[in-house]
RNA sequence: CGGGACGUAGCGUAGCUUGGUAUCGCGUCAGUUUUGGGAACUGAAGGCCGCAGGUUCAAAUCCUGUCGUCCCGACCA
């Protein structure tokens, strides 16, 4: 038969034809995303919305656990301000969206529709800080921003976005350093406790670094097709900033200094990051601690007497213990929805028809294997969470097998080569310098993801020009 | 910004070469029978054929322009 390998979709195109068709199938298939009349600029659903939310729902405890504070601010930027550090200027400039008009007249300062918020959280900071006593400041924004992308695909590079951006600023250099370092923890955390996404932490090479930074930290998340996607970003920027935007406080020893700074920032680009490492051909898989809808309870024969009933008191049951579930009974068949869901990546689905009432049972099929299992009644909510935290485990080990499986050393071009064609990093002994970094763009398209944090040497020369090697590198095509 | 593909009902499409009252499927609505892997039948609604010019008795179709979308590259989360 091999009926459990059947394709049971025949809307989705399958990854292996035109994984770039697959990918934008699932997002609208799924009920994510749609377009909107702008290039670039698309509509998160509802569905795909509540996704974001599970998100920001750990990540902003986690943040106020950590003493951070939510604030908000202006979704403009006037140019004169974004100029102040130059660095940053050159990085943004290109990619701005600006306004000169209000109410019909020209504006003679325009207004640039932020990209992302360092110099207005700057200029803030320089009102608010005088003393050492005012420091740490501690903020995060949840907002949205605007980048204007030359190429656009949904949740990977939108011309806005929504994400979060964190802004602290520091006594000291240790404690900045310090807490780009914690929060990129916290991004690995949210990757390997809810997104089941296994991330490679590191820092950016020179080349690759946020415009006005003096470190980046980056995860780095690897697709199945071979091609590398940074997940999130954290900096730190020393004094730069602060100088550029005059933020000065009195220390303990009373002379004038300038605090220290970070920027952190995670985005839609996340649900990217899942649809691609969790997706199949018959749609989106969800790992069940990001799921909006964690478990769907199908009625079977549903007009039958007591399968209504008997639905909702599953529904009811779940929903008492915690779990995110919806019960349907639109009266579309029963072979509809579970496909439907199914698209949807629900990770359980419950099955409970006249058979299973009359046994005292119901049914179970978890999405990412495909595996039915039929349990009595009286368990399935222990059952249910048991194979939420099974499933999860699952699906980030069957993600971190095919990480491991695509991690290549590479000492001379063939190997870096034959990584590439194999898809996934190829990691090599790098001298340090940005010529061979730009040299092996050149050559392959490739680019440096990150120098990791694990740091264990198995060659002594840089490939590309032969020179004592300093760091081990991962390299990748990126999204 | 280069290369390619494409705009016809909510979605997917036929028609275009050779101008002549708009095709089919899915979905939607009403009803009946159904329901353990995308049900069947009957009936109905739904169209500035992307937009603007032009040619013509007549344009979805031919010509010019324009706007937009997707995909692939260069640049970036």
């Amino acid at each position: 038969m091999g009926k459990e390998n059947q394709i049971k979709n025949d809307a989705i195109t399958r990854q292996e034809d035109d994984f770039a068709q697959w990918y934008t199938d699932v997002c609208r298939k799924a009920e994510l995303m749609d377009y909107s009349s702008v290039k670039g600029f698309i509509i998160y659903r509802p569905y795909g919305y509540a996704i974001w939310e599970e998100i920001q729902k750990y990540l902003d405890r986690r943040f106020k656990e950590t003493g951070h504070q939510n604030v908000y601010m202006p979704t403009v930027i006037p140019e004169s301000l974004l100029q102040k550090e130059k660095d940053h200027v050159e990085g943004f400039a290109p990619e701005c969206l600006i306004a000169n008009i209000g109410g019909g007249q020209k504006i003679d300062d325009p207004l640039i529709i932020r990209p992302t918020s360092e110099t207005l959280f700057c200029e803030h900071y320089a009102k608010i800080i005088s003393s050492y006593r005012d420091l740490p400041k501690l903020y995060n924004q949840w907002c949205s921003v605007v980048r204007w992308e030359k190429t656009t695909r949904p949740f990977l590079r939108g011309a806005e976005f929504l994400w979060q951006e964190g802004h602290t600023m520091h006594e000291t250099e240790e404690e900045a350093r310090t807490e780009a370092l914690k929060m990129l923890e916290i991004y690995d955390d949210l990757g390997r406790d809810i997104l089941a996404v296994p991330f490679t932490k590191g820092r950016k090479t020179d080349k690759e670094k946020f415009a006005g930074a003096l470190e980046t930290y980056s995860i780095e998340a690897l697709m199945p097709d071979g091609k590398a996607l940074q997940s999130g970003t954290t900096h730190y920027f020393g004094t730069g900033f602060a100088e550029a935007f005059g933020i000065k406080f009195q220390g303990r020893d009373g002379k004038l200094y300038n605090p220290h700074q970070t920027s952190w920032g995670v985005s839609t680009r996340l649900l990217g990051a899942i649809i691609m490492v969790h997706g199949d051909d018959n749609g989106l898989s969800l790992p069940p601690y990001v799921a909006p809808i964690q478990a769907v309870v199908i009625p079977v024969a549903q007009q039958k007497p007591g399968v209504i009933p008997a639905a909702r008191e599953l529904e009811k049951m779940l929903k008492d213990a915690g779990v995110r579930v919806k019960c349907d009974e639109s009266d579309k068949t029963p072979g509809w929805k579970y496909s439907e869901y199914e698209m949807k990546g629900v990770p359980l689905r419950i099955e409970i028809g006249p058979r299973d009432i009359e046994a005292g049972v119901v049914t179970i099929a978890v999405r990412h294997d495909g595996r039915k299992i039929t349990i009595k009644k009286e368990e399935m909510v222990d059952t249910v969470q048991q194979l939420f935290k099974q499933v999860h485990q699952e699906m980030y080990q069957k993600a971190y097998a095919y990480l491991l499986d695509h991690v290549t050393e590479v000492t001379n071009m063939d190997e870096f080569n034959k990584a590439m064609e194999k898809g996934g990093y190829a990691k090599m002994m790098w001298c340090g310098d940005v010529a061979c970094e730009n040299k092996i763009k050149e050559l392959t398209t490739a680019t440096a993801r990150c120098i990791p944090f694990n740091q264990m040497g198995f060659a002594d020369t840089c490939p590309i020009c032969g020179k004592k090697a300093k760091k081990v590198v991962l390299f990748a095509k990126a999204y």
